[in-house]
This record gives C-alpha cells, structure tokens and sequence, in this order.
DNA sequence: CGGAATCCGATCTGATACTG
DNA sequence: CAGTATCAGATCGGATTCCG
C-alpha cells in the first residue's frame, strides 16, 4: 500500500474530478460489457459472431454499442471487407491491447475468489 | 499475449459462463462506483463522509448500496462505534485489498491516457 | 453475416425530507 | 454524523423485428 498511489497525490480531494474525461473513459472500460469484449480481443480479432459468443449473454444491441464506444476511444478496430456476405474484423489497437494488460489480471483475480465471495 | 491466458483456457467458449459468480462479482467490482469507493479504501480505513468525498459524486443512497454491496462480498469491512454521534469506519478486507491491488493500475492507466483517447 | 430501429422494463440518479 | 425513505426523471439493458 506504499507504492504506487500517484492517484492520491494527484487528486488529494478525490479520485478523478466528477465528469472529467478519465471518470468517463473509467466508465467505458469498466462497463457490463466493455471488459468482457476487451479481454476477449487479447486472443486476436474476432468477428462480430465471435464477439457474440465469447461475451456470453450480450445483446446485439450491447454488443454493437458497446464496440461503437470502445472504437470511439481508440482502442478497438474495426476493418470491414467489401464483400458478400459481409465480413468485419475486430481488433485491439496498441492503447487496446495496454488497457487490455490491466484487466486480464482483474478478470484472473474473479476468476479465482468468485466462488469464496458470493454469499458469505 | 502469449502468457497469462488461464481465462480461455478454463473457459474455451466465452469468458466466464453467463450469469455464474464470476460474472456476478465482476458487476459488483466494476459498477460504476464500485471502483472508486475500492480504490479510495487503499488509502487505509475511511468514514462515510470521507467517501462521499473521496467518490465525488456520489449520490447518499449509491454509496450506502455500494458499501452493502461489496461489504456483502467480503470485501469491505464495516466497523461501528456505539457513540453520539456515531462514527463508522469502512475498510478493506484483506481480500478487498487483493483486489483493490489488481484495481490500482487500471485506474493509473485511465488517469495517464484519458486526455489522448476522448474524442478521438 | 452484421448490423439498425424500436419498444419496454429495470436500474441509476438527484432532490428532498426525516431519524437516532 | 451516518444514514433511511420516497419519488420523479434519465439512462441502461434486453427482446424483438427488420434490412442490405
């Protein structure tokens, strides 16, 4: 707990002033969905079908939405090839694939305590 | 990308089956305020009205569902002293600090890169 | 296949008021 | 100080339908 707190010293009254643009980027990446897909394109881009089932229980509708945002942000990619049927690729962007680095160890440590956690 | 992948090994199909604990902690510690209130914990024990400051913008009644929330995952603590007025103490647990731990560098990432991603 | 559009209920939020 | 209760409005999320 020594190390590493620059986020104290930066915001000494807070964490992120309220709305400021790292509390709405937290948002996004932290969001139902935005995890699951992000740590789902760290096995390599995947298509819209692939995305479906990796994130098992997202909606078209969140999954469309969810993917809009993160591209927004610039860490996803979008390649879509003019052909038919049509084909779109996914991808992390190298600042993906950074953020991605930090939530593969968050989703490992669920993984591991979820069954100790819930109903205690 | 080529380590650290235990998550697609357990889970071939998808990352974390819909709907299991797992998926069920991950909501709880990724809520949208859920983050904040972990991480202003790391600071060491904390009242209710310093979290209130910590997690700007937080609304009363977020915050007291958030602290049921992860006090009923075992991850904060909830210590009450019997005075006038009362005074009540929120800290981590030793597994709300584990996590908070894994939380920490995700937060230093959104608060290093969030000027360069919004609004691309 | 890869979406967009629409509707609808659940959830979140803010404001206000009240309590021990 | 540390909450609880309640209500209205905004937003989120899911299911369904439709389209190139």
């Amino acid at each position: 707990m020594t190390e590493s707190m620059e986020i104290f010293e930066q915001y000494p009254g807070g964490i992120f002033p309220a709305g400021c643009t790292s509390r709405v980027l937290l948002d996004h990446v932290t969001s139902k969905w935005g995890v699951l897909v992000l740590v789902s394109l760290t096995d390599g881009p995947q298509r819209w079908s692939d995305l479906r089932r990796r994130a098992q229980g997202i909606s078209e509708k969140m999954l469309a939405q969810t993917l809009k945002t993160l591209e927004g942000d610039g860490l996803v990619n979008r390649e879509q090839q003019p052909v038919m049927p049509p084909r779109v690729d996914y991808s992390l962007t190298p600042l993906g694939e950074e953020l991605a680095a930090v939530l593969v160890p968050l989703l490992q440590w669920v993984g591991r305590n979820a069954d100790q956690i819930i109903g205690v």
